[in-house]
RNA sequence: CGCGGGAUAGAGCAGCCCGGUAGCUCGUCAGGCUCAUAACCUGGAGGUCGUUGGUUCAAAUCCAGCUCCCGCAACCA
């Protein structure tokens, strides 16, 4: 039985329900999605995880950002296969489990079983999940290797290395102290001589400038191209690929070499060609890989685009044969600091995004992250931000818009739309700004900058309270003869939240959803921003009752003051 | 001269690639409204866009120098 899993075990963890757009299968709008003849799906990718430790901030925004991406492409019309998964080898869960007394695959199920409840919390629609130690992976990671050893791109040789036994592991020049001698924390340092598996790496380098030149786009953002191109001058040697048995188990054996088993990047990268369908056997029910690659997006963090995904990986494509028009895209977001300060262990400054997420809702979380954050850029987490935000934008701003709507739709027209005549310039205004969110909403996106697509989409619900206030249909509703008029006022309120679900979707599904079942409304299953038109909601349509979409957070005791 | 990022109203951030009235959220001051989640709306105050010089009819935006802050420097998103 496989174990990679291309749905979540049933019975352990829900399916996520699917957003009902997905099916909405109409002919791709291309916008920013790679073409090639077989390819039909936009192929999105995180990376892996490493299950070494639970989940931080890091990961959860990950996540959402390509999760956010992945919904926005299905409401284009687009078939989108969305994958995520772990990272499940390595010296560093083999040392965890051996410390906790107790084999790595029974580590590594527990830590997985953490990113996999993640993936549930923030609400995260991926198609697929890949998981390392999974016989498929391992299969495409041999055939990897063994097809590299055939051309000629592998080779065994001896090098010399400084070697601590307490860490089990080789230390190098970085890890000396300012005297130049390794910490007492590395114990007894050795040198050591010890044979490995070399990829022929920098044969390529030359080939890679020149694809690079070529590629402007290869990475987003662009001043993270910049970053890449520069370290190519320093000329990287080859990649040692493998590690001798003695010193680790954990890992995937090389075919041509039981006595070793490959390190970090082929067991690594190889995920995002492993879990597509790369030469498959029939019956495994994976993707149809020629439908998928080159992949769209592999959505990374900044300190692993160099080398690992800007440098390795293309020319580990490269040397496998694939050519120039194959190769993927990336994109590098920024980090998360605390208070200026980067995120780590150490100094305990980790944010546990399963506390947000619970304490906040998945929407109100998700929308802070990709609201707060300039895609690409390194941003400061700031819980009171989150807060404010939440509060002002979607508790008071959308929020308070739909429950007034309702609420006075409920009082004045027995919960009924009415199409009608009436028209005038303030109800125009509603209709042109609505009109003109398109442009705001979707050009930003082209560069995954959420930021601002949210901000566009706020400034028209903002119009929708303008207009509330400026129309004062409460006012109107007393005087009977003022009927049509009020009826028309509700009725553009109503049409526009309806469109306001659909642009918020990405963003916060479930809180579209929520307008959606308040309106009594779902839209129809081919609806995607490309036939977004005025009129989805129709004469005589009965909505339900309101409800705080985001009911306020009330301001804690200040606990840090 | 190792590499990269940042410096824009009291706070946090867009805008800069493709020069042309400086925008958003919060805060603040003064009003209004009452349908609504003590929510909403209107108006005001508050910025010589880090600094110096250059290009230009025109620079937050392009170019050069300088200052300060922050990351990275082979496996932490």
């Amino acid at each position: 039985m496989p174990s990679l899993l291309f749905k979540r075990p049933v019975g352990t963890i829900p399916r996520t329900p699917r957003n009902p757009f997905a099916r909405a299968l109409l002919p791709a709008n291309d916008a920013g999605c790679i073409r090639t003849p077989m390819k039909d799906t936009c192929y999105l990718t995180t990376a892996i995880d490493y299950t070494n430790a639970a989940p931080h901030l890091g990961h959860a925004y990950e996540k959402i950002l390509t999760d956010a991406m992945a919904r926005y492409q299905r409401l284009r019309g687009k078939k989108v296969f969305f994958l995520t998964g772990v990272d499940q080898h390595g010296q560093k869960i083999q040392q965890s489990a051996e410390k906790a007394g107790i084999h790595p695959a029974t580590h590594v199920k527990k830590v997985t079983k953490l990113f996999l409840r993640l993936l549930e919390a923030l609400n995260i629609s991926n198609d697929g999940w890949i998981e390392t130690t999974s016989d498929l992976h391992k299969k495409a990671v041999q055939k990897l290797l063994q097809d590299l050893h055939d051309k000629g791109q592998l080779y065994k040789a001896s090098r010399t290395g400084f070697y601590s036994e307490r860490a089990e592991q080789f230390v190098t020049d970085k890890e000396r102290g300012p005297d130049g001698n390794f910490g007492a924390e590395w114990g007894e340092v050795v040198e050591l001589e010890e044979e490995n598996y070399y990829f022929r790496l920098s044969e390529h380098i030359p080939w890679l400038v020149e694809f690079l030149k070529k590629t402007p786009d290869f990475v987003l953002p662009d001043s993270r191209m910049t970053n890449l191109v520069k370290s190519l001058e320093e000329a990287p040697g080859d990649l040692c690929i493998s590690r001798p048995k003695s010193r680790l188990r954990w890992g995937i054996d090389l075919p041509f070499d039981p006595d070793y088993v490959t390190y970090v990047w082929f067991d690594a990268l190889t995920n995002y060609i492993s879990a597509a369908g790369w030469e498959k056997d029939s019956a495994e029910g994976l993707p149809e890989f020629s439908s998928l690659w080159p992949c769209d997006a592999h959505v990374i963090g900044k300190d692993i685009l160099v080398p690992a995904h800007g440098v390795y990986w293309p020319i580990m494509l490269h040397a496998a044969g694939f050519p120039d028009e194959a190769m993927p895209k990336i994109v590098a977001h920024g980090w998360w600091n605390i208070r200026g300060e980067k995120m780590s262990k150490s100094t305990g400054n980790v944010v546990d995004p399963m506390e947000l997420a619970a304490k906040y809702g998945a929407d109100g979380l998700r929308y802070y992250l990709l609201s707060d954050m300039t895609t690409g850029q390194d941003a400061d987490f700031n819980l009171d931000r989150l807060v404010v935000r939440y509060n002002s934008e979607l508790a008071n701003g959308l929020g308070n818009l739909l429950n007034r709507t309702l609420s006075m739709s409920a009082r004045y027209c027995e919960a009924m739309v009415t199409v009608n005549s009436y028209e005038d310039d303030l109800g125009r205004e509603v209709i042109d700004a609505l009109a003109a969110l398109p442009a705001a909403y979707h050009a930003p996106l082209e560069k995954w900058q959420f930021n601002r697509a949210i901000e566009a989409l706020i400034q028209f619900v903002n119009v929708c309270n303008r207009y509330t206030d400026k129309t004062e249909p409460f006012r109107l509703a007393k005087d009977p003869e003022s009927a049509p008029r009020v009826q028309s006022i509700l009725q553009h309120l109503i049409e526009a939240l309806a469109h306001i679900s659909i642009y918020l979707t990405p963003v916060c599904p479930d809180a579209a959803k929520r307008i959606q079942e308040q309106l009594r409304w779902t839209p129809p299953a081919a609806l995607t921003f490309d036939t977004l038109a005025w009129g989805l909601i129709p004469d005589g349509h009965e909505h339900g009752k309101p409800k705080p979409l985001f009911p306020r957070i009330e301001a804690e005791p200040a606990a840090e003051q």
